[in-house]
RNA sequence: GGCCCUAUAGUCUAGUCUGGUCUAGGACACCACGCUUUCAAUGUGGGAACACGGGUUCGAAUCCCGUUGGGGCCA
């Protein structure tokens, strides 16, 4: 590899917010490029103007810039360079490989032989080239199509491997007739599996939910979207599965990457974020909250607040989103059910007293003392009393948070504090007849 | 319909090139049990796959042929 200037390029159509699969090419060519030394470059394949959309590259970018697949050059935008391909078009017509048709430019395909060619991940694939058909290759408006214009491109821009996806296959033939008319050498490619959805179907923008931005917007961290899609038809010999892009650049290797689809399984997806979330720190989840999204809602209490009942949740959360509902009993007062309020088989009056011994024993811990540990020690040493720990502790629970689960006790009471502790069993207490 | 790609559990995959070490390994999900006031985490265990049929071979998930399934492109 060390004479060959590996240059690989992402080069999108701006029709639509980057989706899930765009981002997977991008990150392959990008590791690709970069364990090799190479340049990755962002190309903008802006020709089709009836599917333009407003924003799509901006949002390309931002989306590359947050994920940090950084390109070392472009955005190169494809209409500014029509009378580029409109010159190569012309220079097929005189070579006689292409001719006037209403108004386009066709070109004129080989019928004889057979395409064949090497695919790093595919091997060798042949096809005859009678399956092909003469192919447009400017239209009428003046705008190239994709088959002329990416590859004019790739050669201008001295592309050496084409990493993309599967469905280009069969237009290979065209490909490298159009080469050998042009007298250029063709690149290294690499036809990447499709990405499917449950129904082992394409993934398609128009299903929706699809879009990078709309995981992030749904609690996922960036690390463990990258992780997850580079797992996506890659994996290394061993049995790591948590990657930082830094791992990646090192152990990807593009000639491992499957030759069959694969589909999206939300399930991992969510395993991998609950590590990332777990990984970081209570005040880098708030950042997080902050810089991305707002799961957490306007933060108005003092952040310190915040952290601490991050804390509590984070271990618990495979999606930050999950977190203003699992925690809502911070910031309202719980409404109790008198049902949930009861440990196994306990009576009413038992249930009362329970909380009632609960309250007689937070009102005798001096406020400075409402430490978990301290609170733990008190409580956990009282409960040696009851028939099973259960008897005082789930009532007491429930009374703090008013729901079937949550963190325990003694670390809600930490952060809730004494008077706030207190009033919440009192509120238990005047629920039960 | 034509052509092309593809095939290990529900999902992502290791193993396939260089056949024996594979009574097929890992992860997610699922189930059970342990820990535990609940949840989560964690520990232990479990169910679950080489698409099918022929060959080649002493021996095939691995090689060859065919079939079927899935997908893509074109029409």
């Amino acid at each position: 590899m060390s004479n060959i200037h590996i240059r690989t390029r992402f080069a999108p159509s701006p029709t639509g917010f980057l989706h899930i699969g765009g981002l997977r090419t991008a990150l392959y060519n990008y590791l690709f490029a970069k364990q090799n030394g190479g340049q990755f470059i962002l190309r903008i394949e802006d020709t089709d103007r009836a599917r333009f959309m407003e924003g799509a590259e901006e949002n390309i970018i931002e989306t590359l810039r947050t994920f940090g697949l950084d390109f070392d050059e472009g955005p190169v935008r494809q209409s500014e360079h029509l009378e580029k391909y409109k010159e190569r078009a012309e220079e097929l017509i005189q070579k006689r490989a292409a001719y006037e048709d209403a108004g386009a430019v066709r070109f004129k395909m080989p019928r004889d032989g057979v395409t064949h060619f090497t695919d790093i991940i595919h091997g060798e694939i042949q096809i005859e080239n009678k399956t092909q058909e003469d192919f447009i290759i400017l239209k009428s408006d003046g705008f190239p199509t994709y088959n002329l214009a990416h590859l004019v491109d790739d050669h201008d821009m001295a592309i050496t491997h084409v990493i993309r996806g599967d469905e280009f296959i069969s237009s290979m033939p065209k490909y490298a007739a159009l080469h050998n008319a042009f007298g250029w050498d063709l690149p290294q490619y690499a036809h990447l599996p499709l990405l499917l959805n449950k129904n082992r179907a394409k993934l398609s923008k128009r299903e929706g939910e699809i879009a990078v931005y709309d995981f992030l917007d749904k609690g996922y961290l960036k690390e463990a979207v990258l992780n997850f899609v580079a797992l996506l038809g890659w994996h290394p010999k061993t049995d790591q599965e948590i990657f930082s892009l830094e791992d990646l650049i090192k152990e990807f290797k593009l000639e491992d990457v499957q030759k069959a689809g694969a589909i999206f399984d939300a399930a991992k997806l969510d395993w991998v974020n609950s590590e990332y979330i777990r990984q970081k720190s209570p005040r880098e989840i708030l950042m997080y909250l902050m810089d991305v999204g707002r799961p957490l809602g306007r933060p108005t209490s003092k952040s310190e607040y915040l952290e601490k009942i991050i804390a509590l949740e984070q271990p618990r959360l495979k999606k930050l989103s999950e977190l203003p509902e699992r925690a809502d009993y911070f910031f309202k007062e719980p409404e109790y059910n008198a049902v949930l309020l009861k440990w196994k088989k306990m009576s009413d009056e038992e249930i009362k007293k329970s909380l009632e011994t609960s309250k007689q024993i937070l009102e005798q811990i001096n406020g400075k003392d409402f430490s978990k540990e301290n609170l733990e020690k008190i409580f956990l040493d009282k409960a040696e009393d009851f028939k099973d720990r259960g008897e005082l502790l789930w009532p007491l629970r429930v009374a703090l948070t008013g729901r079937k689960t949550s963190p325990g006790p003694f670390e809600i009471m930490e952060i809730l504090e004494k008077e706030k502790s207190i009033s919440r069993v009192q509120n238990a207490i005047n629920v039960i007849k």
